[in-house]
DNA sequence: TATTGTTATACTCTATAACTATA
DNA sequence: TATAGTTATAGAGTATAACAATA
């Protein structure tokens, strides 16, 4: 029985880092949206426009999981700080396209040098067959989560 | 010159696993949360009591880095929810000692089981030799970073 | 009829600044 | 004078529901 207890409270230490170090690469991406002038949320608009090039707030609400009314909220901010324009789409008169301008653009180029930056930082001094054995087990235990996640629902 | 652009990739792909199952960890929060009626905030300041036991409001703002104000909403939320109470502070009667009831002290010992739960889930599967690669990596990384910020600071 | 986006309304998290009670 | 917490005010993210324009 005691031996059950050490083996949760090793896994539970193991999830524990992995919690620290996403903390710490929140941390770090704070610090890019104060220089900035950002927020999470509107990054992370950027970047999935970044990712995809001129989208629907219909796609935009599905890629980032929230509500079309929370994205109409979202590209005001970002069209007031000058980071998209929203542009008529071609085909379909109800859907506007959402733009980065050259400010947006260059805040996404920003945003992908920084991350980067900050992979390499992280990873850069870990010795590549350890590393190799991170991501394994990284890549393995999404997918596993991932299905466990689907099963329960 | 290839190379290096590879090499790039290869840790931008490492650090995007990270930030992968990050996302995932939260989306096993949020579940919980839903289920308990709280929010992310509200969980992390029953965390923290969990972990430290009954708290000045002073001290929950310097643990969960945010105002005094926001704890006191936090609080006021908690205690219309019936998870915690303010008790008089036995030695300052400026402060207030945040106490969980029986139903907050149910819901932190849910949130530790749940928390254990998942790192079984995660990582009960994984070799024992690689974890201990995944696990001294989390470690060294996190370390380094941290060692990084504060440099840079 | 269904879809795209907006207006209306409401709740939560967050911050700064001014204030009260106490130390 | 300094500290603990609250009132006042404001901005951002989030949601649901009702609605207009278009498909």
């Amino acid at each position: 029985m005691v031996k059950y207890i050490h083996h949760m409270t090793d896994l539970t230490v193991v999830l524990d880092r992995v919690l620290l170090l996403s903390t710490l690469v929140q941390a770090d991406l704070a610090r890019f949206e104060r220089d900035e002038g950002l927020t999470t949320s509107r990054v992370h608009l950027l970047w999935v426009l970044g990712q995809a090039g001129p989208s629907t707030q219909q796609a935009l609400a599905v890629a980032l999981d929230v509500t079309p009314r929370n994205v109409t909220g979202l590209v005001d901010g970002l069209v007031t700080s000058g980071h998209v324009t929203r542009e008529p789409h071609p085909a379909d008169r109800r859907a506007t396209l959402v733009t980065p301008t050259e400010k947006g653009r260059r805040a996404i180029a920003d945003l992908v040098r920084s991350h980067e930056d900050l992979a390499q930082r992280l990873f850069d001094e870990v010795p590549r067959e350890r590393l190799a054995v991170f991501a394994e087990v990284l890549e393995e235990t999404a997918a596993r989560f991932a299905r466990l996640m689907e099963e329960a629902r």
